[in-house]
Formats: C-alpha cells, structure tokens, sequence
DNA sequence: TACCACTACACAGTAACGCTGAGTACCGGA
DNA sequence: TCCGGTACTCAGCGTTACTGTGTAGTGGTA
C-alpha cells in the first residue's frame, strides 16, 4: 500500500477489500477497471488488477452483485456491476465484523502500549 | 467470532490477528493457553487454540519475540513470550495499516451508503 | 488404583484470499 | 504500423486461520 507494501498490509486486506468493493458498489454500479482505477486514486496504490477482478468473479457467484455487459467507446465490452439485496446483507454484516474488530482495537490501544 | 462465526470474520482477522497478538504483548510477556484465554474473553469467542500457537511460532520465527520455558504448576511447562525490539517495529508498523485502513473505510462509510 | 478434567503445546491437512505474471482483445493517435 | 490506454481472464503461488488429533503434565475423586 502505498510506498510500504509489505507482507502485513496484504494479510489484513483480507476480507476487507471485500466490504470495500461492495461499499463502493453501494453508491453506484460500477465495472472492475474502474474500480481498480478508484482504489488506486483513493490510496491503494499496489493494489493489484487481477485481485480486483477476482474478487468480482467470487462476489458474482456468491449471487451478491447482478452482472451486466456495456460497450465501450474506449474499448472491450465493460462488465457492470450493482449491489443486490443479497449484496446489501453481506455488507452490513461487514460492517458489522468490522465494527467489532474496530471496538476490540481502540481498547487494547488504550490499554496496551 | 461470537455466535455469528462466518466466513467473512475470518477472512478479516487474517493479519489482524497478530496485530492484537503482539499489542497484548506489548503489555506484559504472557503465554499461549493464557493469550487464546484473555482473547476468548474479550470476545473472540470462536477463536481456535491451534490458530494462536501457530501465529506464536510465526511470530518467534520471524525474530519478533524472545522464548522462555517456565515451568508451571498445574500442566506442562509454558513457553513464555516476551515482544523484543524487532516485535516493537513491526508493532508500529501494524499499527500505521491499521489506520490506513480505517481512515480509507470511515471515508468510504460517510461517502457510500 | 483408575479415571477424568483442566492445563499446555504441537502438527498435518484444508479453505480462502490477495499477488504475480502472462495473455487476449479492442480502440485511437503518432 | 506500432504503441499506449482500456478492459478482462487465468494458472500458479504464499500466507493465514480453522479443523481435528495427539501428547503430556497436574490434581481431584470415586
């Protein structure tokens, strides 16, 4: 991430890019070059295409996201996504692990250290 | 985690998991079996034993913590582990991800959804 | 004495996920 | 004609948490 990689930024992604693509597709439909392109922009600098383009094959089987193909001007067909109610579960149970794991944190900050 | 175990939880305590390992340790030296305890108590409910002896070996591996057999008295001898310097550094740098990614993620909350 | 619960750790095998690297294909401009 | 940007796919790899099992020491109890 950014000018430090390193193998700990890629263990905690896990799991976490997840809610964020869907928290992203929460706001509006959107296609894997893009949402490469958005995360980059936004910090994740390292962040690799095919993780991204992964992860959205996984959360189109998992019957998350519906799935629609758009041509480009620009070039090959884009493959768009949005957020379904399933979709929607999955991710306020994200943000429900989340906020656990933020919880558990803030206190051993405090304590620890 | 608790009574909702899931997949997702999982997922997302790659990583983290030994970030809230070595903050607990960054307050006093303190064993595997002792560890998993504190960490069942403070909610992670679900958390396998052989989980937090495997990261405990990781972490020695990688020169993270100093090992000291102490013998105790109601079981076998414990491994007793101690966070040095190098366990110090990669503490600060968890840390520093850590925020990273709750910054990105407050963002986003307020942004999406 | 035999058994059981609790303490304490180790280890092989599995699933999931992000990364790497390569490939395919379409478009426009130099 | 070739190159860069757009857009997606796929095989293979490393890391991590989980499952299940095994080993072993201690104390209590029937």
């Amino acid at each position: 991430m950014g000018a430090t990689v390193g193998r700990q930024s890629t263990e905690m992604l896990k799991g976490v890019l997840e809610g964020i693509v869907l928290t992203l597709l929460s706001t509006r439909p959107a296609y894997g070059y893009e949402i490469t392109a958005r995360l980059r922009d936004q910090g994740f600098t390292d962040l690799a295409e095919g993780t991204v383009y992964a992860l959205l094959i996984r959360i189109e089987q998992r019957g998350l996201v519906d799935v629609e193909k758009v041509p480009s001007e620009k070039g090959p067909p884009r493959k768009v996504f949005t957020l379904n109610a399933r979709g929607r579960e999955d991710l306020t149970e994200f943000w429900r692990t989340w906020s656990f794991l933020t919880e558990r944190l803030d206190q051993l900050r405090e304590d620890g250290a």
